[in-house]
DNA sequence: CAAATAAAAGATATTAAGGTCTTCTATACT
DNA sequence: AGTATAGAAGACCTTAATATCTTTTATTTG
């Protein structure tokens, strides 16, 4: 364990700071006041410069919304809080995460299957199914109920 | 979707390959008949020095077998053979995977969870659990058993 | 013991992810 | 309209993962 290592994460930095960006954002903003990238950049203490791109990216897709100027900054749109976990995955990791073989093996499907394919499929279909069912504005909900509970005296 | 995209995917390629030639050896190898780091790399297409050093890894950390020399090469004694695949996967990418936040949070643990830990945790448990029971010798039977299934006529 | 073989080790190269900096453009407010 | 603000865009740098190449060491076999 000294040369090689690698630190597997499912998912990327970019995407994990995607995922933390979009929850602060349902958090923190409202149509009336706007979120800046520079404001949530110290806030998560993610690199300013990087996390813009990564809202751009976010942004380009509808997953998010802006408006620049003066107190511009990013919310989401009523449409935005019904998207789902999954896109946002989706589009800064891309579809490789809950479609390719855990093996990496191109070749491997439910009828041609890699050793650890039951293994793995079975795992990964029942997250990405949560994912795909759990929305933004669902998702700052649960945040919420866990802060409430683990907040309340044993 | 342009310049950002990091096709995460859950296992590091070092650690595919680990998995692959370790499913490798204990089909092809016995105690007598041993398998080479050159044919491996050859049958799995898998660049050889690469593959070398990490067979070296995994012989270093005990998880496989090795003889150098002639007609030398890789084999499962049989205490490698009851090594679990959760080992592989923590010898090659780190202990991160089964125990880190989704999210990269390090306050992150079911006394203070992300928004995603509970979502998460479920599933990797319990693909962790299987791994964690799954030897190197069982693993090499499911496959031989879907072979056989997949071979079968409809 | 010499020659051949194959793993071990380590230096080096390549590529992609992650991160930084600068410039440009749209918007709001005076 | 002019200026300040804040996102958009793109060039550029750094680091880590991946890949290649060379040398060394151990072992077997004639």
């Amino acid at each position: 364990m000294l040369t090689l290592q690698s630190e597997s994460h499912m998912l990327s930095k970019s995407c994990q700071y995607a995922l933390r960006a979009v929850v602060y954002i349902a958090e923190e903003s409202s149509t009336t006041q706007l979120v800046g990238a520079q404001q949530m950049a110290e806030s998560l203490q993610i690199p300013k410069h990087f996390l813009s791109k990564i809202l751009q990216q976010l942004s380009r897709n509808k997953l998010i919304s802006s408006t620049k100027g003066p107190n511009g900054g990013f919310y989401l749109s009523r449409e935005n809080e019904q998207v789902t976990i999954d896109r946002i995955i989706e589009v800064i990791d891309g579809p490789g995460l809950f479609t390719a073989c855990v093996l990496g093996l191109p070749s491997c499907s439910s009828a041609h299957p890699c050793p650890l394919h039951e293994q793995a499929v079975g795992y990964r279909d029942g997250l990405y199914h949560k994912l795909k069912n759990l929305t933004i504005r669902e998702l700052t909900l649960v945040t919420r109920l866990e802060k409430k509970e683990s907040s309340t005296p044993k």
